[in-house]
DNA sequence: GCTTGATTTGACCATTCGGTCAAAGCAACG
DNA sequence: CGTTGCTTTGACCGAATGGTCAAATCAAGC
């Protein structure tokens, strides 16, 4: 009944519940101000039943944080040395756009993580992030001394895609706030801004 | 010894050392993650004392961000619509990009607020905020349609500038462990980024 | 030195916190 | 039916939480 695969329907029903309860609390509370009480009562279960799939709070925690990394990251890992350079940078944003609107919750969380000084996934930062993030400024960087794009700096344009994109997840009552309630959907506007801000980025 | 200016010399440093150890405190958990204890012993108080100086918690919280907002939208206030446009929007990301270098927590302070919902400024962002933004996106389309800029949507040039800036605060320990410690100060290099990239934005 | 008012604190309180446990409920199967 | 093992829960625990209070300490003016 742990990291493999739930054994019967009701505990794969009541560890999806919880899970789905802690991204909702953990996301907008972080760790410390999240309660495990609060997690039971929005997955309907009493805390100790809560308890009972997960040994802890920070397991509910981990287990929302494993996997979240590389579903944040895969967008980049598709990234195509082969490909059409600007096509490839503006594919990209799209995708990270889209995790951002089909996935907010895991955007807070992440951001909530960082936030804190991500002191559980620090290792992850500095190995599999780092790695990931220098092999494809290399593609970049040599996208731009073949003249294929405008030269620029591969990791602050990365850091940029990040920060644009996210934003829209994690400051998501700002955006709604500014744009008021008749934009109720900013996506569009937003893939079509970033769409042509990077045309206009990395043309030759 | 309330929102009046501090009577006396050590009520100014009392209090400035609570905010200060607050500042520390909510930035990095949030406001229900972080304890009274725990800002007390920041400020070399013990609870008792530091109660004697703010009545509560949510008082030291409160007082933290009342005027946070002005801080942060006073970069763009001070975008002027009679000045050279490219020069203005360069100058409103230089400022703003300042701000998170020399207040990093205010800027996590803040990004904690908005990740929680914004329950406390909330009235704000759709007031002062709003209006702000509305008026200047005004000024930035007038600009478009005067040809003195490219055609561009004010709104989320404004939500880009945000986040581009803001995120070399709120994600700073993400930004640090992908440049490694040897680039131990991400600034110079994120200002000509961001300049390159609105300059190339912008022209006509 | 004494007095007065500001400052500091140890002890305390009710509530909430994460977590435990034994017992009860329940479904499946012989 | 009865047994077996999975699931659920009420009651409870020690620690931490935000906050209180009366008493002690301290600084400044007389």
């Amino acid at each position: 009944m742990n990291t493999a695969g739930p054994r019967t329907r009701i505990q794969e029903k009541n560890r999806k519940a919880i899970l789905d309860a802690g991204l909702d609390v953990f996301s907008q509370y972080g760790f410390r101000g999240a309660t495990v009480d609060q997690i039971a009562e929005a997955a309907g279960l009493s805390k100790p039943n809560l308890l009972y799939y997960f040994a802890t709070k920070d397991a509910v925690h981990a287990a929302l944080l494993e996997g979240l990394l590389e579903t944040w990251l895969d967008p980049l890992h598709a990234l195509d040395p082969a490909g059409d350079p600007l096509a490839e940078v503006q594919a990209y944003v799209a995708r990270k756009l889209a995790l951002s609107r089909d996935y907010p919750r895991e955007s807070r969380l992440f951001a909530n993580e960082i936030l804190q000084g991500a002191p559980r996934i620090e290792h992850a930062l500095t190995g599999e992030l780092k790695a990931l993030v220098d092999e494809k400024a290399a593609v970049i960087a040599g996208w731009a001394a073949a003249g294929q794009i405008a030269p620029v700096d591969p990791y602050h344009l990365i850091f940029s895609i990040w920060a644009m994109t996210q934003h829209y997840a994690d400051f998501e009552v700002q955006v709604s706030a500014v744009l008021g309630p008749a934009k109720d959907n900013a996506y569009p506007a937003a893939g079509d801004y970033l769409q042509s801000l990077f045309a206009r980025l990395l043309a030759v």
